[in-house]
DNA sequence: TGTCTCGTCCCCCAAATGAGTGACGCCGCG
DNA sequence: CGCGGCGTCACTCATTTGGGGGACGAGACA
C-alpha cells in the first residue's frame, strides 16, 4: 500500500505538480490537495493521509496555525513543513506547533521522497541550512544550556516590557521613561523579535516566565 | 508652624475656594496650587509642602496617574484624593499607588480639615462610604480572606486569557473556541473589570502571578 | 418571584497596536 | 575599519483594542 499524501498549498502549480510528481512515484499517492488551510482543516480528519505536506505562506491561515489545529485533531498525522523561506522565526514556531519536518521547496524531488519516507519511520527531516538554524535557536550563543532561552533583553527593552507588564500603554511607558512614543514601539518590536512574541499577552507571559520558572 | 498644602485641581473655582478656605482656618496653609498633573509634578519637590490635595478627575494626567508619579519623587509625602465619584475602581487605584485618604467631594469642610489632621498623624481618613467599599474590595464575597484577592474568573474566561497569554488575538480565540469575536471580547471586558487591568499586559501579568504567587 | 451571574451575541467609536520602512549616532568586537 | 547591536526617533497603514451601550436565555439563589 502506498504511503498516503495530504497536500496544502494555495499555488495551483506547485500543488498539482507536487500531487503529479508523488502520483508518479512509486509507493506514494497524493490522496487530497487544499489550497487553503480552512478546507485541509476540514477535510483531513476524513481522508486519513499518512502525511501532511503543508506550506507556510498561504492567504488566511498560515500554513502554521493550520498545523497547530491540525495537530488538535490528529495529534499522530506527521506534518512536514514546506516553505520558500528559511527565516528562524517560522521555523520555531512550526517546530513549536509539532512540524515532523521542514523543508525548503527548493529542495529536489527525490529528497522530498527521502523527506517523507524519513518522516514515515519517525525521523524528523529537515535541510542542512534548516537544522543549523534550528540547533542556533536552542543553543543561544556561548557553551550552551540546552533548553530553549529567553534571549537576553537589554537593559531599556527589560524596562519596556517591565511597564507593559503593569498594566501601562506604549504612550504612558513612553512618557515615564521620558522616552518617544515611536521610541518605545521601536523596542516593543524587539522585543517581540526576540521573545517570539506578536501581543503584548505573550511578551509579558514569557517574559514573566522566565523569570519565575 | 501651620500645615502646609499643596492644591491640584483643575477646576479654579474649587481650586480657589479650597485655597481660601484653607488660608481662613487657622494652622492651615495653602502653599501652591496647580490646575494640572504636570505642573504640580515639576513644582511640588521644590514647594515641599506637608500634604497634598488631588483631585482625581482632571484633564490629561489623572491624579491618580499623578499621585503615582509624585509617590516615586517623594516616597514620604502624604496625599489626599479628592473627588466626586466614589467608584470602586479609582479607589482601587489610588489606594494601590499610595493615596494616604480618600474624600469626597461634597464631604462638609470642616471633615476636610479633620481629614487633614488626619493624615498628618498617620492615619488613613476616608469617608466611611468609602471605607465600605474598601473593605468590599478586598474581601470579595463571602467570609473573607484578609488578603486583596484575585476575584474568581469563570471558566470561560480563564480559558480566553489563557490563549490571551499565549498570544492569540482576540479574533483568533473566538476561532479556537468557535465563539463569535463580540463574544471574546465581553469577556475580555469582564476580565479586566475583575482583575482590575486596562490591557492585555496587566491582565496576563496578573492572571500568572495569581497562579504562581 | 425577583434579582444575579454567566454565556452568548450585537452595535459604535476613538485610540492603541502590529507591521513595515527608514534613519542616525555610538559603541564594541573582530 | 566595518558590521552588528543598541538607543533614539519618524512616518504610514490596516487591524485590534478598550470602552461605551444594549440584548436574551439559562441557572442560581433568595
Amino acid at each position: 500500500m502506498p504511503t498516503k499524501v495530504a497536500i496544502v498549498e494555495d499555488d495551483r502549480l506547485v500543488r498539482e505538480m507536487l500531487a503529479g510528481f508523488l502520483n508518479d512515484s512509486p509507493g506514494f499517492r497524493c490522496v487530497c490537495q487544499f489550497e487553503n488551510a480552512a478546507d485541509a482543516l476540514r477535510e483531513i480528519p476524513q481522508a486519513r493521509p499518512d502525511v501532511v505536506l503543508m506550506d507556510i505562506n498561504m492567504p488566511g491561515m498560515s500554513g502554521i496555525e493550520c498545523l497547530a489545529r491540525l495537530k488538535e485533531l490528529l495529534p499522530a498525522i506527521p506534518v512536514l513543513m514546506l516553505t520558500v523561506y528559511a527565516d528562524t522565526d517560522n521555523i520555531f514556531h512550526a517546530l513549536q506547533a509539532g512540524a515532523s519536518g521542514y523543508l525548503l521547496k527548493r529542495t529536489d524531488p527525490d529528497k522530498l521522497l527521502e523527506a517523507i519516507r524519513e518522516v514515515m519511520s519517525g525521523g524528523v527531516p529537515m535541510t542542512g541550512e534548516i537544522a543549523q538554524k534550528v540547533i542556533a535557536t536552542f543553543r543561544p550563543h556561548p557553551a550552551g544550556r540546552p533548553v530553549p532561552e529567553t534571549p537576553e533583553l537589554s537593559a531599556r527593552e527589560v524596562e519596556v516590557l517591565d511597564l507593559l507588564a503593569r498594566g501601562f500603554v506604549a504612550k504612558e511607558v513612553a512618557d515615564r521613561l521620558q522616552l518617544s512614543f515611536d521610541t518605545v514601539r521601536t523596542y516593543i518590536r524587539r522585543i517581540y523579535v526576540k521573545l517570539h512574541a506578536r501581543s503584548r499577552g505573550e511578551a509579558v507571559s514569557k517574559y514573566l516566565k522566565s523569570k519565575r520558572p
